[in-house]
DNA sequence: ATGGGTGCAAATGCTTTGCAAGTAC
DNA sequence: GTACTTGCAAAGCATTTGCACCCAT
């Protein structure tokens, strides 16, 4: 199995791209601690890491990433964007909490034939989906709770 | 049954906010023509028809209509905000093609019946969810079909 | 009368881009 | 050597906000 290494560099090579140390860096820093992060997040880990990466290149490096199909990119309902792990990881979906923000993450396989299903029935050609159940986590719920009764 | 005004109405009454014609005017052309809009469009959609009100109150009479329940945020990938109606619409998800971008709305209520067991096994307390399916439409796949062969 | 509403323009927050200098291949 | 890359600062875009004047209740 190719290691992300070498998937990356395989895109970067196909495009006439080049393997910089800058890339490097953040492809490592990435796959090192993060699951889900924000642009912003990954430029301040890397300085705390003394990687003195541009804003502009993180941005470039991070659309490279997803391209090259190592990252995905999941907006939750926010104006930014988070980056979540696909290499290693089986496809899953989010349950968002709309009281403290956590995401819960599950997989659930039954959704894929679903996805068949309303695709044949609408013509259509998936090559992925998101699914986000928005309500209220545990901890959350409980608290509500007691503020209500 | 109450009608959308009388909906938006009462949120308003509940809120100790005034019933503007402004906010009539953004109501009336909101649920007149449009399914799914963003405030850009709404804001020319409104010039087009002499009725000349500001970017600010169109975003703030939008969140104010998703708040009383009438409208629904829907965020596809993209950096801005789409609105679409809830008042007098089934709840839906969306095929969304990768190439040109249009939309396609689809119902499957057997989606509720897994959020329901997700939601079990996590502790997690559903109010609603989006599930979005990327990939090509129809025609797009056609095209795309006779290019690559 | 008065607390909320409006338009305007400036501010915001995330992301992208133009450009001159640097670097992988 | 020559594209491609980088960092910087400026630009871009959708959305939000401060403020002085306006209006529904």
């Amino acid at each position: 199995m190719l290691s992300k290494d070498d998937i990356f560099k395989e895109y970067l090579t196909s495009k006439k791209l080049k393997f910089t140390s800058e890339r490097q860096a953040i492809l490592n820093r990435v796959f090192e601690n993060h699951k889900h992060f924000e642009a912003d997040e990954l430029l301040v880990d890397l300085r705390l890491n003394d990687m003195k990466i541009s804003k502009a290149t993180i941005y470039r490096t991070l659309a490279l990433l997803v391209k090259s199909g190592l990252l995905r990119e999941v907006i939750f309902g926010e104006r930014h964007a988070h980056y979540e792990h696909v290499y290693g990881h089986e496809h899953h979906d989010h349950l968002v909490c709309n009281n403290c923000g956590k995401i819960i993450e599950f997989t659930e396989h039954r959704i894929e034939k679903l996805q068949d299903e309303v695709c044949r029935k609408n013509k259509f050609t998936a090559d992925s989906h998101r699914l986000q159940i928005q309500g209220l986590c545990e901890d959350c719920w409980e608290k509500n709770d007691k503020a209500v009764g």
